[in-house]
RNA sequence: GCGGAGUUAGUUUAGUCUGGUAUGACGUCAGCUUCCCAAGCUGAAGGCCGCGGGUUCAAAUCCCGCACUCCGCACCA
């Protein structure tokens, strides 16, 4: 299905929204979430924390959301998650001041140069708008942080433009109060803050967004001694380095495009979560970056992208970031960051699973909204465990009593799980409205109901009904909607 | 940020050239009907036409500015 049909389903039926948006002056790359897109981004979270999290016995903690200045300046992010961009005076296009030099008359500064020599440069070879011809104003840095002041003094802070940092941060005291032993992977889930210069494509290039990640910190002398490695070694992943993707499994991509089994692991797990998703596992690639894409902090970086109506889409990034955060982090707080791993004292280096939560949700969308044209309907078949309603309770008729029996078995269950209720219009109607949010399930009280404590339940996919006892409802659901 | 297209009810849309406060469909709500898949009948709610300014007796309509959305370029830890 394409991005405006996706769209579309997401404004009628409360996925997401644009935030702000009876005022004018709502900016862009800022959305909400619906009650059915919290439904889903819950479940889908619950599915994350029992394949990746509590699979492999991880922490999870919920850091800060504005971040000292000392964290980015150690981070890097101060220095190099900012770009040098000039500005035509004449037709005010913007262009980056290393790329558009190092096109014009093929001289190399490096984007953390200092700005006048970037101005200098530019005098010198008198180099001009290439699109009008123009002069540029200025070099000045564009940082992608937003700042925060805080307090009455504006002390300077930013909001953190990746969740990680509370993770490498709070690395020591978590390794010690926790009783931590390697390899050890902490979680966070949380919202993460860019100021891109054009936001696009509602969820799927967001200024405010979510992010869940882990951090696997590691002995770098063990990247092949990893005792659960055989659980995955034969779970499909597709590979890209060169060329086009290949499948193959995770033994042998350790064995050959994967630098060692720690990483292909953890392309294995992922990649058994995100088919437990429902998102179609054969439009997936991990593509291994070049170094010029790869983060300033990667050493290796594999990109999880996945194949939508828009093009290949960027969920994950896998980036292995050595021992770049917490060495950094050590000098700039002159804390100590190694921890013993058996006899060997060690400065832990660091595999992160980078995920973007709401570029997976507008995916899962995308992937399991289908027109069932044989039928004349729309349906979300989303896997009944994410579905933010389970089930649909219906009365077939209001009258003869059948409202009050419809209203006492939603109550039996409606805190097992999430039902709606709904006695309004007619019943067709309100089974294609069931299959819009993707709920799995409609149960319907009709008049043999109230013969024999008996309910008819219609599955979304197939429409196909069936009778079970109102006694056993409880319990059948309960086992359809659990997760795998 | 540049260039292009667009913005009218929850959604979709007519009206914009040729100024006189807005049309239809779907959806929503209430009632009737209805023993299972968007049926029918009756009724209702919902828009100051993206925002601000200008021209005019009068602006959804003409002019200017801005914002947002989509596409392309550039950017994208």
């Amino acid at each position: 299905m394409n991005y405006e049909t996706v769209m579309k389903l997401a404004l009628e039926r409360g996925f997401y929204f644009p935030s702000c948006e009876i005022y004018a002056d709502a900016q862009a790359g800022f959305w909400e979430y619906g009650p059915s897109g919290v439904g889903l981004k819950n479940k889908f979270l619950e599915l994350w924390r029992r394949e990746l999290v509590r699979r492999d016995e991880m922490l999870e903690i919920d850091g800060s959301q504005i971040m000292s200045k000392s964290v980015f300046e150690a981070s890097g992010h101060l220095g190099n998650f900012a770009d040098p961009i000039i500005k035509c005076t004449k037709c005010n296009s913007t262009y980056r001041a290393d790329r558009t030099i190092a096109e014009t008359v093929q001289i190399t500064i490096p984007e953390s140069a200092e700005l006048t020599e970037f101005d200098d440069t530019i005098s010198h070879n008198n180099i001009k708008c290439p699109k009008c011809n123009g002069n540029f104003g200025k070099t000045e840095n564009f940082n992608m942080m937003f700042k925060v002041g805080i307090g009455p003094e504006k002390d300077e802070a930013y909001l953190r433009p990746e969740t990680c940092q509370s993770i490498f941060v709070d690395f020591p005291r978590l390794y010690k109060t926790m009783r931590g032993k390697l390899p050890l992977g902490i979680a966070q889930v949380g919202k993460s803050f860019r100021n891109e210069i054009a936001p696009r494509q509602s969820l799927l290039r967001l200024r405010e967004f979510y992010q869940a990640e882990i951090e696997v910190f590691c002995n770098p002398a063990k990247l092949d001694a990893v005792d659960k490695f055989s659980e995955i070694q034969d779970v499909i992943i597709r590979v890209q380095t060169d060329g086009d993707p290949v499948s193959m499994t995770c033994k042998e991509a350790a064995e050959s495009l994967v630098p060692n089994k720690f990483v292909a692991y953890y392309l294995g797990i992922l990649t058994e979560f995100y088919a437990k998703t429902g998102i179609d596992i054969t439009k997936t690639r991990f593509r291994k970056l070049g170094d010029k894409e790869k983060a300033f902090y990667a050493a290796v970086a594999f990109d999880f992208e996945v194949e939508t109506t828009l093009g290949w889409l960027e969920l994950v990034a896998c980036n292995y970031r050595s021992d770049y955060d917490l060495s950094n982090h050590s000098k700039k707080s002159k804390q100590k960051f190694e921890v013993m791993d058996g006899d060997e004292k060690v400065l832990p280096h660091v595999f992160e699973i980078s995920m973007g939560i709401d570029r997976s949700l507008y995916t899962i969308l995308e992937h399991s909204l289908r027109e069932d044209t044989e039928n004349d309907r729309t349906v979300l078949s989303l896997k009944p465990y994410l579905a933010p309603i389970h089930v649909g309770v219906l009365s077939l008729v209001k009258k003869d009593g059948l409202r009050e029996k419809t209203d006492d078995v939603f109550s039996q269950i409606k805190k097992r799980c999430d039902a709606f209720l709904d006695h309004s219009g007619a019943i067709g109607r309100r089974y294609r409205r069931l299959d819009e949010v993707g709920a799995p399930f409609a149960i319907t009280v009709d008049h043999q109901s109230l013969k024999d404590d008996t309910v008819t339940i219609r599955m979304r996919d197939s429409m196909e009904q069936s009778r079970i006892k109102i006694s056993e409802l409880g319990s059948t659901i309960s086992e359809s909607i659990a997760f795998p």
